[in-house]
DNA sequence: ATGACGATTTACT
DNA sequence: GTAAATCGTCATA
């Protein structure tokens, strides 16, 4: 598998939270333990417009300030005062788009999900589709925090998203408005959230 | 300096 | 179905 290039990237981010369905995150531990899952859901968040983005009137704070990076980099930040979520920056520098990654198919690297993962959920009760199938819980199954705030996708080998051979047909891909964005008005209703047809791994039916 | 709240998850009734 | 967990960020003063 290839890594994406960075053009790939700098495409409106709509395009580019279609686009990334199927397409695969492959991260490598300090400890050498190499992860991967296959992205099967994505939700787009424009920029100055979007009002529930991070970025609405072009707000621009210390956390989200990789929001204004070029394309491939990654946007961490931390919520609810206890989970992480991992996004990918898209569109050119200075115009801040971003795509949550919310749900993978895990591939590799299971087990280290697993533990991971096991906090008060125990080890063995925990299925296959309870590591990665949400934002929170696929940051917790990597590890992801904000040590990987801005990483540039496109030049750290750890951490790098690559082109799966074959590509989704339009007809497995269901679009539809965004999670837990109630308080954006229009916004909410605006059809910016991709996922894998009958994938048993996306968040919520 | 202070207060309200969130691009969520989990456990419990 | 509802609520708790839990704290950084942001807006207001």
């Amino acid at each position: 598998m290839k890594r994406l290039n960075r053009s790939f990237y700098t495409k409106p981010v709509t395009e580019v939270a279609r686009a990334l369905l199927g397409k695969v995150i492959r991260y490598q531990l300090p400890s050498g333990d190499v992860l991967s899952g296959m992205i099967v859901e994505t939700e787009a968040y424009l920029g100055a417009e979007d009002k529930a983005s991070h970025a609405y009137n072009l707000r621009r704070t210390e956390r989200n300030e990789a929001m204004y990076e070029k394309g491939g980099h990654a946007y961490v930040y931390f919520t609810y005062g206890l989970h992480h979520c991992f996004n990918i920056v898209t569109g050119e520098k200075d115009d801040p788009q971003a795509c949550l990654i919310r749900a993978l198919e895990p591939l590799a690297g299971l087990s280290v999900m697993r533990e991971f993962r096991s906090g008060k959920i125990k080890r063995d009760k925990l299925k296959d589709r309870d590591l990665c199938s949400g934002p929170a819980k696929l940051c917790q199954a990597f590890g992801f925090d904000l040590t990987h705030n801005r990483i540039d996708l496109y030049r750290h080998p750890e951490l790098e998203v690559l082109c799966a051979s074959n590509e989704l047909k339009d007809e497995d891909v269901v679009t539809t408005t965004r999670v837990g964005v109630q308080y954006a008005e229009a916004w909410a209703r605006k059809p910016l959230r991709f996922y894998i047809s009958n994938n048993p791994h996306v968040s919520v039916k």
